[in-house]
DNA sequence: GCGCGAAGCGGAAGCGCTTACACATCACGG
DNA sequence: CCGTGATGTGTAAGCGCTTCCGCTTCGCGC
């Protein structure tokens, strides 16, 4: 079933046809007929010979670091909401924190012809950015902050500076459970504010201790147990992931140790486990689909031939919870 | 960058670029200076013209209920496995559990032309049998039984089965707390399963406590607190999904309980989550990505022209631990 | 009555690619 | 020396669509 069938049956010229899926300027009369016929043969227009034809192919790629992650979930939500609405459809490409693959996906969905391309990143290095340089289509990243570049991320500086200066009491032996410095965003900056917010409370450096992991439950268990080992005398847990501090909880479970009263410990996100846990965590809440909006938005006025580059940074907001001691 | 320029460039014809690209049968003079000149261009052909003169996109459709879960990712993980060695990319279209939009991802799917589609189902009713059946592309079903359609699925009756059965000692008041009926594998038969098994225990059926919700920690501690509020005496909560396992022990804890003394707890699924909690799940391990392996095989094989529809049902195993009590 | 702009329509080109077909070349056996 | 099969290459058609262009028709003002 093409436009040609359509045409014949309906008595017009293709173009007519053309003209009436896309601008108008139809007669009532042959509206009507091309309508009956479209709607009896249930006709749909090949997308792919739409793209050729016009170069555009309403569709947004979004490449994503991990497909089981509550803040990427709730970030393609909010995309999604925006996108759709102006008649785009989502495509996702999952990476699996490949680095490789990330770069590889750019290539693929520009040469696939997406209109744009939303990029929820972790690392950001030169490799990226070179590809992100080449890019002909529209792009947005979300989640890191990139100079130059259209992008909506998270104040994580500020969020991880209060949560960590909201530990009540001495903490003089507090412990940062935290990813790696090549994510600029969830590793460097929380770990940086970390640092920052406890040498303001005279804490040594040298009674910080530091640990590297990944975004699981698993990975803050391992890390928590590292420290527990180690530095028997933690009294601070600050997780830079909700993920890791509910791994964390189980660490310090397994260890008989006490939450807050012995140690406290904070997350980032207000995931779904942050509320699971037993108790429930400190943490910070993140605005994930308001940004996934966001996002979209500013794609969409890209698309728009809004050529400048915009940055949005997110609010936050604290919830103070059990896992810590609240005056 | 086209064809036609490579062809210019290297001193050919566009046809022998294009045999070059396919099938070969260029002698290696051509094969050599077309071989330079894309090294040169960083040519890549337009995906869009091929699949419009081929009518073969080498794209696969997922379409996923929920792009939040871990089994959901796991599948989908061991899908792209296969698929990416194929020749095949994989585009995932997020329903957000709703029936409405999956069938409507079905048409569209296949109206961008993908050559297969892989539908990880939760709920099957009429509606979608219509969809699946005017289906023109070859497709396969992953996590549902469906009769005449190729499917890959679980043993969730003898799962959920065996994990009621292991409940040690008296369980005169167990509950179940599942999702709706409308989901056959996990709400209808996972519930039959346990009723069956526990009448077998001659555990009279007035005495079963059952309940229904979603998919969620949430929705499983809410569960859990309704049926503890109304029915104090109940001693094993049997529940569809670790999510909801996870939920009930938070709601154990919140009334006082001890798991597994007073009251015992299953999952299935063995999700992070299962481990991650206080006492650690008793559950099935689900082999979930493989089951996506298997679901992507079976498409290429019905790719390959295999039009017979194979049923597939994957194994699990049992894994007891912490919440239940085992001899 | 005529010119003119607007509205409505069809013809035809062409987006970038594959592939049937025709043709050319070459080695080889009869 | 010619037929033949294998190998290699170009020509051209056409996948399904949009859109420029030019033609017709019609209403309206002069």
């Amino acid at each position: 079933m093409n436009i040609n069938e359509i045409a014949t049956l309906a008595g017009v010229s293709r173009a007519t046809v053309s003209r009436y899926l896309n601008n108008g300027y139809v007669s009532e009369q042959k509206r009507a007929a091309i309508a009956r016929v479209i709607g009896e043969t249930g006709y749909v227009p090949s997308s792919h010979a739409q793209t050729l034809r016009t170069g555009r192919s309403h569709l947004v790629g979004v490449i994503i670091p991990k497909i089981n992650s509550e803040s990427v979930s709730r970030m393609v939500a909010g995309i999604t909401d925006v996108l759709e609405e102006s008649g785009y459809h989502v495509v996702l490409a999952n990476t699996d924190n490949d680095d490789e693959a990330e770069i590889q996906y750019l290539r693929v969905l520009a040469d696939r012809k997406v209109d744009g391309i939303i990029l929820i990143a972790t690392v950001l290095d030169d490799a990226h950015h070179a590809a992100l340089a080449e890019l002909t289509v529209p792009h947005v990243i979300l989640g890191q902050r990139a100079a130059g570049i259209t992008c909506v991320y998270f104040d994580d500086y500020q969020a991880s500076y209060d949560l960590t200066q909201g530990l009540y009491g001495s903490c003089d032996h507090p412990a940062h459970l935290g990813v790696t410095d090549l994510d600029e965003a969830a590793g460097r900056l929380r770990l940086q504010a970390f640092i920052d917010a406890m040498e303001a409370e005279d804490v040594k450096r040298e009674d910080m201790l530091i640990e590297r992991g990944e975004f699981t439950i698993e990975s803050g268990r391992e890390m928590a147990a590292r420290v527990l080992r180690e530095h028997p005398e933690v009294n601070a847990m600050v997780c830079a992931t909700d993920s890791i501090a509910a791994g964390a909880l189980a660490a310090l479970r397994d260890a008989g140790k006490r939450v807050p009263e012995d140690v406290q410990v904070t997350g980032i996100g207000d995931t779904e486990i942050s509320r699971a846990v037993y108790p429930s965590l400190t943490t910070a809440h993140y605005h994930y689909r308001s940004s996934g909006r966001q996002a979209a938005s500013l794609l969409l006025a890209a698309l728009d031939g809004d050529s400048t580059p915009h940055e949005v940074r997110m609010g936050y907001q604290l919830l103070l919870r059990g896992s810590t001691i609240n005056d």
